[in-house]
DNA sequence: GGACGCTTTAGACTGATGGTCTAAAATTGT
DNA sequence: ACAATTTTAGACCATCAGTCTAAAGCGTCC
């Protein structure tokens, strides 16, 4: 009946082994280009994909889109392994923030191959379209923990939770892209400075006031 | 020689007339599909225009679509007309930020069709190249404005100047795009407050910590 | 007034694109 | 062995941005 789902039945259904040369040849033409500009033609020409194939497995370019960000999405989550408690101090919720920013740096930093095609979802609408359902489950989270953070006083409530977190998350892209353009020429010690001072701004604009003085310095207050 | 200059220079001479029903039309599928998805052809079509006559006046299809926003960029700075006074103190600096800031909120919420415009310039990677020298500008006037700011010891100066921008910035457009999308259902006064109130992250995230102090209360500073 | 030369226009044409469709091939169940 | 279903191949379609050529418009000078 839906023929979206009927396509992805199919994918899935298929072995892993097939699924993932397909999956493979696709992220490095997204990778490259983006996914307006990526052409479906040339992947499947480099796939040995005939047109009723690939459109019996995905229903179109977008679902070949979100089947392969899907799966980098899946192996970044595992990479992060973020585990929160649910409750604690506003010193402890800033430490996980903090903990929390440096993985995400790190995983990024070590598997250049991911950031650069979770840059790419945002070079067009389109893309973000195509994975419209998967941001919005990376966007729920960081939605939850900034949450978290105003149960417990730490962050501003001042400021509607979806419009906080939409900032948050474009600054942290912005500041992502930044790293990307200048890596070269910044040794590891001065990027890793560079990282921690970076992080007092999203300190500072997430804060209230009294938590501000508590996240300013977390050894002290341990 | 230089054909792109050429195609610049006759569309220059040509009668305002003509160039205005030309832009205008073209800036209106422009808005309603962005750059990429907007056709040239339809464009074409609906302004009456032979393909010959449009490659004669336009390089390709980015320069149409920066002639189209560099005529909205002017109308967006006249309406704008921030005169900035170049020395002061740190307290009047963040009035002039805030003053700056409530402007733009102002002009682009009276003016949705120019908010429309600038929005999708940021919807692909394309339309940004297009119009890579009109945002080249606009980013060097706000980092001119954080650099001042920090000369007078009032923004943070422990982070790149250009991340700093570049956060700001993002920042910005997606309050603008939250605004965009929840103005309906917020009165002027709520609306207004809530501005004041993101306004203070903003300054949250540039000041000093000796300068946050001065800009949380502007009024009895002075 | 006519011929020359430059500017401007029309629109057929190109090589791509993503996506559709049908008929055959392969596979499966009985 | 036959029928039914799943899978594949690739011709085909509309549309896209952009190119090219031939003609039309038009001012100028003889």
């Amino acid at each position: 009946m839906n023929h979206r789902l009927h396509a992805r039945e199919r994918l899935q259904k298929l072995p892993d082994a097939q699924r993932t040369v397909w999956l493979d040849i696709a992220e490095e033409e997204f990778r490259e280009f983006g996914f307006k500009a990526a052409s479906l033609n040339r992947i499947l020409t480099r796939a040995n994909l005939s047109k009723g194939q690939a459109y019996y497995y995905f229903a179109d370019k977008g679902e070949l889109y979100r089947a392969v960000i899907e799966r980098s999405f899946d192996e970044f989550s595992s990479l992060l392994d973020a585990q929160f408690t649910e409750l604690g101090s506003v010193a402890e919720y800033w430490r996980q923030i903090a903990v929390l920013f440096g993985n995400v740096t790190a995983v990024l930093q070590r598997n250049e191959r991911l950031a650069e095609l979770g840059r790419g979802i945002y070079r067009d609408a389109m893309a973000q379209d195509a994975v419209a359902d998967l941001l919005e489950r990376l966007h729920g989270r960081l939605c939850r923990l900034i949450e978290n953070g105003q149960r417990l006083g730490a962050v501003r409530s001042d400021l509607p939770l979806a419009l906080l977190t939409n900032i948050v998350f474009a600054a942290a892209r912005e500041v992502d892209q930044w790293f990307a353009l200048n890596v070269q020429g910044l040794d590891q010690d001065s990027a890793l400075a560079l990282n921690r001072r970076v992080s007092t701004l999203f300190i500072a604009m997430l804060a209230t006031d009294a938590g501000a003085s508590a996240a300013a310095q977390p050894a002290a207050s341990s």
